[in-house]
DNA sequence: CCTACCGATCGGTAGG
DNA sequence: CCTACCGATCGGTAGG
């Protein structure tokens, strides 16, 4: 047997993290001491810090994990052999099946991301902003002259919103999951993509639209 | 002069629910001391609980004074003659225009209504679930076949989720604004409105939604 | 209004 | 010698 970690070490970590992420998103990450971490993960709290350095590297790693969840997401769904409108439907799709999976996770990702310092947080912006480009990409590639207009990057947050929005009324237990809502979220947003005027107006007409559009058009 | 609070009372205490709601949406309410809040507002910690009971207090007034103000926007927006379409883009250009003004206090509600006590918390979010009915009701007036479905709660909820996620991505000095969003949030949302197919397909077709919406009307 | 200070609890680590 | 822990308590700081 070689030297090194016992066995279980990093199965006992990952729950660990598991363990942390679920009080974090319940509690926020200031409001969550050590030693509830350590009671509700079942450890004492010696031992908790075997399996982690301190409370902050709890967060670092949460934040980091689950972006590069997302990240890989991305990557999976750009090698796929799908014309845009598929392949807009199979991220959204795999977004929110992670979101189902990862809630707690999900939720510190976007909650408690203005803790960590700096250097941490910029790194873990970065790869969002990376997961964000890809979507814009693949939204610009489902109507290309969205790209010019440089509409397609408010779009897609507001993409984001819908889904990064679920975790506060989609219940765990509840009837209505992420999974039968990822066709509803896609329906909406690329019949919706069809009703905003772009500033050349290569489509159908929708009132109201035009001048915001303009405004935004004038920065590119 | 009647006796009673001094004069300028009432105008330092809302100075001080302003710029604490500041610290609590840039740095969470239990990571906020109160000697921050006395050093921002400039005024002594004990000056300080001349005007507030304690920590708790801030957090309930700001969260309660902040949810009346979208019941007032969704009582007026109910009194004035408009049909159901001018209605719901009424609604949403108050709501944002009001986002807009008071972020702060807005992040605060969505963030931190976890460390209410269940009394206040539950107050808050049922005058927050009232705000909710409201816009469910005035998007399925738009179409009423949404309502026999169950299916204009979740996507009154997709709604609020494009607007409530606004605060993460639009920069308060930024070009792009809330007042320019509105109109695009509106076309966007009433165009995928027509996209969404409902179970018994009074609306044109639209791929991927038909299980899923059979799979919500199974509930009503 | 300020300095000073309390009871309680924090994150993190000693000895065994 | 190593690891994997426990009971007890450290120095600092929070709200008030």
């Amino acid at each position: 047997m070689p030297r090194g970690r016992a066995p279980g070490y990093d199965t006992q970590r990952e729950q660990i993290l598991a363990c942390a992420a679920e009080l974090f998103a319940r509690q926020g990450y200031t409001a969550t001491s050590m030693n509830q971490v350590a009671l509700a993960c079942g450890v004492s709290k010696p031992s908790l810090y075997h399996y982690v350095r301190d409370k902050y590297q709890l967060l670092v790693e949460i934040a980091e994990d689950h972006v590069n969840r997302l990240k890989a997401l991305v990557a999976r769904a750009q090698q796929l052999p799908l014309d845009p409108p598929a392949r807009m439907r199979e991220l959204i799709g795999s977004f929110l099946e992670v979101y189902a999976d990862a809630q707690a996770a999900h939720r510190v990702l976007t909650e408690d991301v203005k803790f960590l310092e700096p250097v941490d947080r910029e790194r873990v912006l970065d790869a969002q902003r990376e997961v964000v480009a890809a979507f814009a990409e693949a939204i610009a590639d489902t109507r290309p002259a969205l790209r010019a207009t440089e509409l397609h990057k408010p779009l897609t947050m507001l993409l984001f919103g819908m889904m990064n929005w679920m975790f506060t009324w989609l219940q765990p237990g509840g009837k209505l999951t992420h999974a039968a809502m990822a066709p509803i979220v896609a329906d909406l947003f690329f019949g919706g993509l069809n009703a905003v005027r772009l500033p050349a107006s290569q489509a159908p007409p929708a009132r109201g639209t035009a001048a915001a559009a303009k405004k935004i058009a004038r920065r590119a």
